[in-house]
DNA sequence: CCTACCGATCGGTAGG
DNA sequence: CCTACCGATCGGTAGG
């Protein structure tokens, strides 16, 4: 018989089951993402694994959290002290320029991957998958009306176009690095967001 | 004991099965195609359906051949009349723009999905979509060169960076289309090309 | 093109 | 957290 574990002991094999998670998921997908595999890693048994999310379907959402956990720590939260509006907005996508460019996660983006996985589905995974974009959006078009407010954009810049071609910006940019390891990639990025943002 | 069938049966029959194979693989994914689930949906057997292909990599190799043909018929054939040089590029992404808004193949393009998923790969897979999407930047360099030279884009004009920009644009699309099932989207990526391909 | 079958793996459960 | 197990499904093969 093992010996009772603490709290704290459960909570830190939940986290090293989810951060093992998050590297499988980002390098070959959510649903590649198995219980036995994952079991088999982490040198535990599927059902002690499975104790702590309960099902599959539960286990993803989990790691959607985490993965969203990552990427506000390192692009919104390195960014919480500079002053709103536009040099926050270049500030905030220079980080998601560099958070993609260091790999930071095996396989790039989670979000862009896990959406293109699940985008045509239904569910629970989707819908958190969606949810998140769209949070992420509000956030973008927060610095950006704040940045036209301040006269650092155009009055007449139309914001849901600038979100638009800046997710264009980032999707280049994962893609290019991912299929292609293009070292130019990140600069093409960088280039191009300085064209959209300069007013 | 079944009627030997003709060549010509056979060949339609192969057809079928690459049809069916790239609707669902569009819409789930090339690892989602799976051989059980397709003989399932053609009413035929496993075995009866793998000896057209052998084995599951080689039915994905033809199916990413089948949605190359797919795509080479709906975009750049469209446009072949057209003069080369700017007039044909904006009929290019004109095209490739009506054939993501048309979701000519359930699941948005098929590309960009199997791309995701296999990026982060190794394997005949992995390097013939990499193959094709090598092939399609050649094409759209050479239209973009033929522009510059005809001075019909600026001198000074960044190819690379362009066929970036122009590929952000594109996964954009795909992105707000088949996430976000946002109908404003292909008037964006109108705008966006709008202005990329003005002098 | 079929039936019948293979070993491996899937997500998940019973019981401790 | 474990062992032992479940039915379903995976890609693939033998033999016709």
């Amino acid at each position: 018989m093992s010996p009772r574990r603490s709290v704290a002991d459960t909570l830190e094999t939940r986290q090293r089951i989810l951060d093992r998670s998050l590297a499988i998921a980002s390098a070959e997908g959510l649903e590649g993402l198995t219980i036995g595999r994952l079991a088999a890693e982490l040198g535990m048994s599927k059902a002690g694994l499975l104790g702590h999310f309960g099902t599959k379907e539960a286990l993803q959402l989990a790691v959607v959290d985490q993965a969203a956990e990552v990427f506000l720590r390192e692009v919104p939260r390195k960014v919480k002290q500079m002053p709103s509006g536009l040099p926050r907005l270049i500030e905030v996508c220079e980080a998601w320029v560099s958070y993609l460019e260091r790999e930071v996660l095996p396989g790039g983006c989670f979000f862009t991957a896990a959406t293109a996985e699940f985008d045509g589905r239904s569910g629970r995974v989707r819908d958190a998958l969606a949810g998140m974009n769209a949070l992420w959006r509000r956030d973008l078009r927060i610095h950006i009306r704040r940045a036209v407010s301040d006269g650092d954009l155009k009055p007449d810049t139309d914001v849901e176009q600038l979100i638009y071609e800046i997710l264009g910006v980032m999707l280049a940019l994962n893609h290019f690095l991912q299929l292609e390891h293009d070292e130019a990639a990140p600069r093409r990025a960088r280039q191009a967001l300085k064209r959209l943002l300069t007013k």
